[in-house]
DNA sequence: TAGTTTCTGAACACACTGTCCATAACAAGA
DNA sequence: TCTTGTTATGGACAGTGTGTTCAGAAACTA
């Protein structure tokens, strides 16, 4: 069952060639000739796994968890490192005006245990694809919570995928903030901080019911 | 004063060749062959005008005034079209808790008479030059505004960066739907749903002062 | 060991970039 | 109108990157 290792290795090297390149020139500048000196495999070899230098990235990502509902769940079957527990929740919990989004904290906390990963990505110089990807994921979660919120409120007074755009942007602003800060205040603070912007406009865009009991 | 023509009329066929493919294919794929068939002028001629595809793109914004305060003002010394009125506004104005923020409506209503600009420019299909550069604008803006605030306030709870970068994130999300949207809805209604995201969030951040006369 | 799969290196056609230069077209003043 | 300086032109050029192909070498599986 398990592939050959030849596979396995080439494919490693390669995703580890890229992540390490990503961290030292940025995505855009990185060209398949880096990448296969780098991880020192031929250049047929690099066409023979990937279509693509995208491709690379793609499969690099899901390996990583860190794409998750986006598109097809091509690459990676078993999903090793495990994706952040926020999006495994079941609609189970009732929705607390108190802290109308919950995806936020464990999120951040998936993030700063891949730091380096994470800065390799998430950093200016990451490209649109990490970004994109991980607000479309971002983007599933949040219209979950809110919809499971709207559920038991008055009828929203801004469109509801406004607000879950809104609220993505803010989180993925609060996450580049705290990637440029050198992760240097713990993640609950951070937490705290973005529900702080968030939560009054989320309750003010989706009022409690007019009355009852 | 007035410059050769022949220049003019070379800028202004490449600046519009850009413009029209941004919008047909979207700015990473356009190539400088693309360009000069567009517009129509030999290759040697656009290399004579512009160093780079990019730098076409910088000398397009400025002329539309959609850069403001963005790097140097290179490019149009008369500010053709003319940019918002927001940037222009003296901190004279006496900050209002109720309206914590002023930029967005003359923004939304800037954006919205160059429509057809717009689309093409901040489109999915746009750069990210042109989405960072309209960002760092709008980030020095807000922070403005929300310093004036800060002056008469207590201490903020969230660093007052990460305030406008929440706010300026929150407005380039709100731009984005309305976009894709189509322009539907009238530029005063998505300026109150942005204020309705956004403002009770400011205010959490940075509260009034405690005791005051 | 034999048989299969994967890796390799080199060569190839193709596309795009930026530069260069001799020549042609143009603008504006005498 | 003629002259002078500036700008545009097309085509050729080297350089870089992409993605494909193929025959032989190497590694793996059983």
């Amino acid at each position: 069952m398990a592939e050959d290792r030849r596979v396995r290795r080439t494919r490693a090297a390669l995703q580890e060639a890229l992540l390490s390149l990503m961290a030292e020139k940025g995505y855009d500048k990185i060209t398949v000739q880096d990448l296969i000196d780098r991880a020192d495999v031929g250049r047929s070899t690099f066409y023979l796994h990937f279509t693509d230098k995208s491709d690379l990235l793609q499969d690099a990502l899901s390996q990583l968890g860190l794409m998750l509902g986006t598109q097809d769940g091509s690459g990676s079957p078993t999903a090793r490192p495990g994706p952040p527990a926020a999006s495994r929740h079941s609609p189970t919990t009732r929705p607390d005006r108190r802290r109308p989004v919950r995806f936020s904290l464990p999120m951040l906390l998936h993030v700063q245990e891949q730091q380096a990963t994470a800065r390799a990505l998430l950093a200016p110089s990451g490209t649109d694809a990490v970004r994109s990807g991980m607000e479309r994921m971002l983007t599933g979660v949040v219209t979950e919570e809110l919809q499971a919120l709207a559920a038991v409120s008055a009828p929203p007074r801004v469109p509801l995928d406004l607000v879950a755009a809104g609220v993505v942007a803010t989180f993925m602003a609060v996450l580049g903030w705290w990637i440029a800060d050198d992760f240097a205040r713990p993640a609950q603070e951070v937490d705290a901080a973005f529900l702080t912007l968030v939560a009054p406009g989320i309750r003010a865009a989706i009022p409690p019911p007019p009355v009852q009991d």
